[in-house]
DNA sequence: CGCATTTTTGCACACGTGTGCAACCCGTAT
DNA sequence: ATACGGGTTGCACACGTGTGCAAAAATGCG
């Protein structure tokens, strides 16, 4: 076995080189290092200084391994590439700065079986709690994790026993947006649709339709287009609402891009917004305080969410043995320059 | 898919209970996880059956610890708040999809201590490589790392022989942005910076200044503010800039939403963009497209900075003793609505 | 000063995985 | 049949840190 003290190759310090430099050893280093109250007071002094002098550094691996806390957290989510996905993300970070622990984000490119191996492998001392963001069943893991008592909080879940959870009020969105429609004294009013395939269109799509019911006010199938979610989508969607022998005062999009393309084929008929059609969408992403007129909106409340889903966990890592939570945070209307009473 | 987890799930799946699964030594287990040549073909299968029927999830801290490969690969960013963090991110996680590597990502919220401590922690086995996207002085661990011949791509960082990386051509790119602006006719060009304390705004500044000098136009003190990169900060820096007794006939915004905040001074004034003062940003963000009039902009290729910092590092994952490289990636004028020849 | 009690410290093992080395097995050539 | 050789496999140790237990040291008390 061979010491070589040359500046080559360097190894990075470790607790032992700590425990040597301060004349102690290692254990003494481990337990001024976890704060605990045995230690003498300039022993403690001593082995900081140590630490200090060497600019050591924890391996987090070797820690997790011993059963020692990360101090991080983890959040597994599909992709980065959704302004969904970047939102919570965003909520995570800022709420995680102020309790001063770390951030892995792992993404799983929705292959189903790398969902479960992330899951448990941050789960195996990696991280001390996880976010859960991905809209599939973690049925495969949830029990096992929840019999380690292992800390878990699912986003955009229903309520399940094995760990806490923090989800939208999709019904009253659309209701919070057709109430201030309606009020603003519209009656005939259009829906471009996000994608159908998904859960939260279709559910807006209904919603919208009730409300107009529930007022008694016309709700046919020329009121309506399906869009994607997509600028384009929303333009096109408003052209064939425009083009209706008895067009809408108002349309609604399914998503703030979409109200985006709406805005789009308003100004190139010539039209103004609010005075000749008012406009709404969904989510209040951050461009719609930059377009003119800035977007009367449904805030979906994805940065809370991910906050929320901080706290929850923060909750269970200092109370393991309390029940689970289930959380759900409300819309809210944002009401700004697009959206005005009708013109006649 | 199902696995067969035991009647006492409480502890995660070893490599030793594969083992002991397949009626071998651990030792076996792990050659062929890492696919080592001598193992007979029908061990190789018993050992793969059990993997399977346990359910058998890696533990990368111990792995890491024994200095095998983690499969992952680290990103160190301040934050995720700003929209350039996210684009590269974006890049990053879809180059990454591709190579089948993880992608762990860790924020510093700008404390300086905790940059260091993340990057070597993060080195120390838990990641095959690191991706910094950190405007700071990274000398502190960068000279350590390169010692022990760990790969590092940095983001936005000038050449050094100590790591490979990626860039974005900041002298070329002011000089196109200033071009557009000269070419059009301007003869008073302001600017308000970013940031200064970090690299990028404060070359753009000297690039401003050079160009200016370059057409023998006025660069003096009083045609620059400095702001923060934020929207808030660009307005405070047009009302500024507005109010001498000469004021430019167009502002260079060091970034995108600085321009927002530009034209939030603009409207406020009841002037009107470009006829009265062009206006162009950095970046080209998703909003730049969404607002009236729509902006014109240097496009920063920030999810091919991503991608390219992956490449960068995947080479020298590949041939760690083959030399740093530096790239520098083209920006792109991209012109819209808000710039326009001077009225006088 | 001696003894009991408390505080402080070190030893040794554990965590899960990778790997050098030696031992094993099996087939083939002598 | 024996020796040889190469493909397989197991043993034992290493990685860096946490912790129960016992030893050592410090303290308090008479």
């Amino acid at each position: 076995m061979s010491y070589d003290f040359g500046a080559m190759a360097s190894r990075p310090v470790t607790i032992v080189d700590v425990a040597r430099h301060a004349g102690v050893s290692h254990s003494t280093v481990s337990r001024v290092l976890n704060g605990h109250p045995h230690v003498r007071a300039d022993t403690r002094l001593r082995v900081e200084q140590a630490v200090e002098a060497l600019g050591y550094v924890a391996n987090l691996q070797a820690r997790g391994l011993a059963g020692g806390p990360s101090g991080s957290i983890g959040l597994v989510a599909l992709e980065v590439s959704t302004s969904y996905v970047v939102e919570v993300i965003r909520g995570v970070d800022e709420e995680l700065a102020a309790s001063g622990l770390d951030l892995m984000l792992s993404t799983t490119r929705r292959h189903d079986v790398r969902e479960r191996e992330q899951v448990l492998r941050l789960s195996q001392g990696l991280c001390d709690g996880l976010i859960v963001l991905i809209p599939a069943a973690p049925d495969l893991y949830l029990e096992d994790l929840a019999a380690r008592n292992y800390p878990i909080a699912l986003i955009d879940h229903g309520a399940t026993p094995f760990a806490s959870s923090a989800t939208m009020a999709n019904r009253s969105s659309t209701e919070q947006a057709m109430a201030h429609l309606i009020g603003l004294g519209h009656r005939r009013i259009g829906h471009v649709t996000g994608n159908l395939a998904t859960d939260a269109a279709r559910r807006r799509m209904l919603n919208w339709r009730a409300m107009l019911q529930a007022h008694s006010l016309e709700h046919g199938d020329d009121l309506v287009v399906e869009g994607d979610f997509r600028r384009e989508s929303g333009q096109r969607g408003a052209a064939i609402l425009l083009d209706r022998s008895a067009p809408p005062t108002a349309i609604l999009a399914g998503s703030d891009f979409m109200a985006v393309g709406v805005l789009d084929e308003v100004r190139k008929r010539g039209l103004r917004c609010p005075d000749d059609l008012s406009v709404m969408g969904f989510d209040d992403v951050a461009e719609a305080t930059v377009m003119t007129p800035q977007l009367t909106t449904i805030r979906q409340p994805m940065q809370a969410l991910g906050r929320q889903a901080v706290r929850l966990l923060m909750d269970r890592l200092r109370n393991p043995d309390a029940p689970t939570v289930h959380v759900e945070l409300a819309t809210e209307l944002v009401v700004r320059e697009s959206t005005a009473p009708p013109a006649h």
